[in-house]
DNA sequence: TTTTGTGAACTAGTTCACAGCT
DNA sequence: AGCTGTGAACTAGTTCACAAAA
């Protein structure tokens, strides 16, 4: 079955059972809490975080309750503390390099992108099989390689997540390159479904379907 | 509730109960019977497309009863026919006009990408409140507007769909300006939540949220 | 008293399985 | 016989509501 947007793996570690809705919200959680921080303020309750972002108190205490006990009854979360622990979860304590496969308008913008260069990402590199492109840099300085040389830029550089932007009729074979180069984790902006191996995780955002399911709306309101 | 990636629009007519995933669906469907219809095959049961594109045949046929009797029993689906349909259902055999609001990298890109160009949708203007991009046109040739001007050129425009690409901090207003012109559908990609009035659809797509539920489905593998 | 953590209830979404049409 | 359309069963996800902890 291929959800749009869905995280695609068989399930079989009972710690793999945390749903990708839950996941998506430990990064809310960050975002709430470093907005919080800022403020000074360094204890809150579900209830208060629910009131102050329009969450459901139970839905975040069930949320974090899935990784442990954090809070403490009667008080609440210590905001500091609960940020550490859920960018712990989350992985991003440590920085995780990032390939983008396919240097067109996008793969550039996204090199360049402020959302995927902070906050424990590093775009390490751009790919691509255009000669004209390869051994340029994107403006931020992403150097862009032969797509033949993946393999072993993802062992040199230590690349952990791979985003696919090639046309739809690249992607299949792309992805199968990403595999083989030991790419764990894919985000795929390609308009096509991708079949990763069982050890592979998998994210596909879109663009057209969103589009799309925006018209459908706009269509029978 | 701030899903990520969701529509939010309180319910209300019966007619708007079609849930987002099957939504999603239909797009998919419109693309695997084109796909057929380039093969020739000019009927297709609901059994035979699941197994073509790793679909669920009984959730073929609930998606698609919920807007009509299109089958035959005992022969299946028109692909042509059916994928016209789809198109209509979907609103996209008419062009949908798009505004991208925010001409940094990300807007430029998604103003000239192909995905977002073709089949039904046409990007008619780029909008930005920085007087160096206003005047100028994308590699495309979609003008840069002064956002000042986003409610007349919607208008003149008869633009359907907002494309939100600001930075983070000025999304809200932003957001705020295109409810004002009228735009009825947004696609945000700023990392905000934003509240679409009653009457609007707002979906979201976090670019950053996505690598982060890949960091942490790596993190625990 | 306040607020967590969590079983129970509820809601939404998916898949099954079959009556009924062609 | 073959396949759709759909109620029923099932599964996943959310929200309620309260016992237990601080």
């Amino acid at each position: 079955m291929s959800r749009n947007s869905a995280v695609s793996r068989p399930a079989r570690d009972p710690r793999e059972s945390v749903s990708e809705a839950t996941a998506a919200r430990l990064s809310v959680y960050v975002r709430c809490l470093a907005a919080l921080e800022g403020e000074g303020v360094d204890h809150i309750s579900s209830q208060e975080l629910a009131k102050r972002f329009h969450l459901n108190s139970a839905q975040i205490r069930k949320d974090l309750a899935t990784f442990g006990e954090f809070g403490t009854r009667g008080v609440g979360y210590a905001t500091g503390a609960l940020k550490r622990h859920l960018i712990s979860i989350l992985g991003l304590d440590r920085t995780r390099r990032v390939a983008i496969i396919g240097a067109g308008r996008l793969g550039s913008a996204l090199a360049d992108y402020g959302g995927f260069r902070s906050g424990g990402f590093r775009i390490a590199a751009l790919f691509d099989n255009d000669r004209a492109r390869i051994g340029s840099k994107s403006r931020a300085g992403v150097p862009v390689h032969d797509i033949r040389r993946l393999a072993e830029i993802v062992a040199l550089e230590k690349i952990e997540i791979g985003v696919i932007t090639v046309p739809a009729s690249a992607a299949s074979e792309v992805a199968r390159k990403c595999w083989e180069a030991g790419l764990k984790a894919v985000l795929n902006f390609a308009p096509v479904r991708l079949d990763p191996p069982p050890d592979a995780f998998l994210k596909n955002v879109d663009l057209k379907i969103n589009l799309e399911t925006l018209s459908f709306y706009i269509a029978r309101a």
